[in-house]
DNA sequence: ACCTGAACACCGTTCAAGT
DNA sequence: ACCTGAACACCGTTCAAGT
């Protein structure tokens, strides 16, 4: 017997949510729960048997899809990683061509995830992944950020306006920078009143930074 | 009867070890235990319990001299900064009266502390601590760590050696790339050999912001 | 193949009771 | 005043059992 369409689409309807989590869906549904989690409650709260009740399903499930509770954190990590390393291609897809400009760019993106997610960018320098080699696709995430701001660093060099030398040693210090900013933020030890006036006061602290390793003409 | 002097020592060390915990040395006794457990083992690692273990004491004789656990971790990053304050006291003491080398030698203090008791400097900017006013004796050991920064760049200024301007901007920016590059290396971002490679290479990120904030003549 | 139920060792916190 | 013993609710992890 033929079903009208609307039956059609509940019984479909019905049937995904029964039985999404056996197609590989969990661990996607872990993730996105434990960020959301953190970001609501900060990372201290965050417990494996809240996720998984979140999600709707009991705790151990989550053993399935990550060997422990670190393996799902840096699994948000991860996830942070990349859209850090999207947001930042967009922005520089955006910008001029010339290097200071497109430098400036690239930290307020960095800035600006920051401060929107502050929790998940915690969890991203979380102490936890430091054992080497434990999580290679962590580590190709952060490599991508760390490529993305060489690039313009080069590049600068290349035009003539930074200084010349280890493209290295600028793009870490651009990194301290930036994430040495970010942290004074989220752990208050500079009160900012709005997303906007952090940003607009990074600048003022990056702007001699840039001047430092620009070269004068 | 009287006892012969060894033996009155030996009766004065027991009494001592039996009863030192009655006369507030317990507390003492805690934050010390709980320091040592963090460097060995990790924040993540440390319980309320295993510092009681350490001190030989039952676990909730902790609850006589701390509201909870963060008490604990804000006593422990407390003491850090009161190690921190004194260890850029004596660098500047030891320092020539060239502003820019006195900056030097308050960044390289700080760094060393950071790089000597990773564990604790990680204490010392944990999320906890953000409530307002739960801390109030650690917020002072923070200002007064600050107070020495801007001090020093106060002095550079006064000395035409430093762009004139907002004071507290520099000195932001100092620690900003103090603390950052602390974590870069913290978390394994940049590998560094040892200790002295860690201030040497340091120096080299630090001298384009010292250029930065330069009054060129 | 994927999830549940039950169990284990451990934790932070509380509180009545001991000295 | 300061510490202990016992209890409570909760956690991460394991594993046999269900579908």
């Amino acid at each position: 017997m033929l079903l009208s369409p609307p039956m059609r689409r509940a019984k479909v309807a019905a049937a995904k949510k029964k039985t999404a989590y056996h197609h590989g869906d969990l661990r996607r549904a872990l993730v996105t729960a434990a960020t959301a989690a953190i970001e609501e409650a900060g990372e201290g709260a965050l417990t494996l048997r809240e996720v998984a009740r979140r999600v709707g399903v009991t705790h151990p499930a989550a053993y399935r899809h990550f060997e422990d509770k670190t393996a799902l954190l840096a699994a948000v990590a991860e996830e942070g990683y990349v859209v850090l390393a999207d947001a930042i291609e967009r922005a520089l897809g955006a910008a001029s061509s010339r290097p200071r400009e497109r430098l400036r760019a690239l930290a307020v993106a960095y800035v600006d995830f920051a401060v929107r997610s502050p929790a998940q960018y915690a969890v991203m320098w979380g102490p936890r992944f430091n054992t080497d080699g434990r999580f290679p696709s962590l580590e190709a995430a952060i490599r991508r950020v760390y490529e993305l701001v060489a690039r313009e660093v080069e590049r600068g060099q290349a035009e003539g306006d930074l200084r010349p030398g280890q493209t290295r040693d600028l793009a870490i210090g651009l990194w301290v920078v930036g994430h040495g900013y970010v942290e004074l933020v989220a752990r208050r030890r500079i009160r900012v009143k709005s997303r906007e006036k952090a940003i607009e006061y990074f600048l003022t602290l990056f702007e001699p930074w840039l001047d430092g390793i620009a070269v004068k003409r």
